[in-house]
DNA sequence: AATGAATGAGCCTTCATTCAT
DNA sequence: GATGAATGAAGGCTCATTCAT
């Protein structure tokens, strides 16, 4: 029952934290919220601060937990593989409504660093990004250099995130119709993967590889020389 | 004289809004730094939200006179377009080591949307966003949606933003090597010019144009469509 | 035109003062209700107090004026007097709705007095108290002492002032029919002019006089006694 | 130990409140009075507003049990009921020089009342006012209205109110002589009551009741007519 | 182990007032 | 003579934190 408490606090502090933020968030607001005593922050974390912190970690454990990585389905295309991969960044940014409070609390770490960055990024976000440059890796030539493929990955990722990042601009830029079919995740995907294929060729051409016929025409050069290997989204 | 001390409160504002948020900021901090005194802020702006609503307006077309939106060199090709568009971004977001806390104020915005929100994406965001638009309506067919466009400009500017936006996760993950040639403005506008221009030929390819070969290859088809007129990045 | 503003503050400061009381009035209150500059008030009285005394002794002034004390008319009996005077006194603590304020102010003097209040009784109060006592020399005997005679007049005046002082206290304890007929003015005065009248039947008693009979009944005796004067109210 | 800053707090916010009124008076004042922290009042009370609301009550609830009503000695005539009735009330709103403030947070109630008025009235003010209109019912006929009874109620409670509300214009239009014996709380209960005894012989009058001869003179055919039963003051 | 009470620092705001023009 | 700008003091209130139990 001792655990109890601090775990209520946990859970509760996390949507809190995630909307509005580190300095706007009151104890007392979350105490209330979990009904817990108004000290038993202090007792349990000892600070408002390491509440935080731990809430952070706490978040993206649980949240990996729930939505565990998936495997790669068997003889899947490179394509296919960056299209999941593509998904399952969006799922994560934009997904479910209530579900995307834990990527308010990574973007809030991201604007403005705190202790609790460097283990979030070691645990949660290297993994998916060293899987990313794997995928590619796959697909550009065996020459090309690390910092080339951090790079493309970058504007991978950089398209899906934009659309949390700048979602509040994204609906003023394009009015009311940000709810539309046209985009959806399903059309958002489609974009990102199709762009991101395409741009591919560019990286595949500097390459000294002989035939150039096979590489770009309908990024499908690109699937062809993609073996089928699990890469966790 | 009457309005230096609004100005001056104005202009002490920013950086520190920028850095620390709304909420963590306090008015007798800005006074301090501004040497005004407490009450001036009340006074001239009515409350703390009034400043910093005026505060973020105030940065933008600040840094827009400061930067004003270059004009196209004469016979830039699209690509020269594209390349000059996005260094431009990357110059907001990154440049001048120390200059960048008005970008971060955007940023804030953009997290935690206030109603300063809508002014600024209509008078200092739009017409960016609106350029990039008419660039690419002249590299793509005219048959091309609005929508296509749109989230084109999207992976565009995304691409750029990212290394805004997550700079702190990429610091982290490539470590110490951030400031390094490789990911310098020029290196980072090459290679988003790049993947972005090979990436634009799969959108290319949709129409129901006849003569593929010219287009695709090198990305040389797209520098050959377009005609040269002065587009602000 | 020097005065002009002057006057406008002057005028404007009593309602609010009266509605709201000397700490909870602001002086951009007043300032912005009479359409002046804000430092006016200092400009013109000094300080915030000084507007206060001077506005209460204006207030009653000008009310002076415009209210003058009635005459008696002619052979008129006690019985009269003393209802005229009921009535004066009632018109003004309850009068007619925007009338009202300087009543308002009076009592706040009544309760916090000031350096204003002295005058103010001087001025205004006395002579009508001092009528009232003239009125009852008349009514009562000779030998009446002057302490008895002063404790009649507060024991009226204290009638009058009640429905002014208690009157949220007689509003909650009569239910909702307080403006119903039986405590209009009309009927307060009759009430108060009859049960003082029969009251004073005591203290003609009291003195060595021979005739009892013609004293006490109907309050008649007392209207017999009086001869025709002027009582201002 | 846990209500006791609570009840410090009361009780040093009520003479404080009296004296000041709600706006004059400060937060940090009465906590500086009650020595407790600043936060003390917000902690307990949650607001000033409220801890007005409760002082108020506090301060005639303690009241209350500290002067209790007094029980009707037996054998009490109507005069003695009387007597004793105006004496309680002379004694509550004079009584004991310092004590006084309690009542003097019921007149700035009666002028600018706030929410806690109506609580206030039905508590503690209603018992007594019905106490007297119940001794009223005695002496009058039994046709009298019950309009006509409370308006003497009011001339008999606002007599003695008087010399509260009007205290500082009572001591400077009779002089500095207030102290002496001639408005004592005795002298004082000894002139309402007669002057009120000899009011009622004409209220007794209006009824159709045969015997007049008997009622009228020197008030005494009041004090015949009340059976000896206990009522309040 | 856990809590209700209490704390002191600090918040934004408002005030009456003053000053340079 | 009159004012817009500025001032410093103080206001009520909220905060994260601590302490005695």
């Amino acid at each position: 029952m001792a655990d109890e408490t601090r775990l209520r606090i946990l859970r509760t502090a996390g949507p809190i934290f995630a909307e509005c933020g580190f300095e706007a968030t009151t104890v007392r607001e979350i105490c209330a919220a979990a009904e817990v005593n108004l000290a038993s922050v202090n007792y349990h974390f000892g600070s408002k601060e390491t509440l935080y912190l731990e809430t952070v970690q706490f978040a993206h454990r649980e949240k990996l937990l729930r939505v565990p990585l998936p495997a790669w389905p068997p003889h899947a295309t490179a394509e296919d593989k960056l299209r999941l991969f593509v998904r399952t960044i969006l799922n994560r940014c934009l997904g479910d409504g209530a579900v995307g409070w834990e990527t308010r609390l990574l973007m809030r770490e991201m604007l403005h660093p705190t202790h609790a960055c460097r283990p979030l990024v070691e645990e949660f976000i290297r993994p998916q990004f060293d899987q990313l440059l794997e995928l590619l890796a796959e697909v550009l030539p065996e020459s090309t250099d690390l910092v080339v493929r951090q790079r493309i990955a970058f504007s991978i990722v950089g398209q899906c995130l934009h659309y949390r990042f700048a979602n509040e601009f994204v609906v003023l830029l394009i009015g009311a119709e940000r709810d539309s079919e046209a985009y959806s995740i399903d059309a958002l995907c489609d974009h990102i993967t199709k762009f991101s294929l395409a741009a591919l060729a560019a990286f595949q051409l500097d390459s000294p590889s002989p035939s150039c016929a096979a590489r770009v025409s309908h990024g499908r050069s690109v699937r062809d020389r993609i073996p089928a290997a699990p890469i966790p989204s």
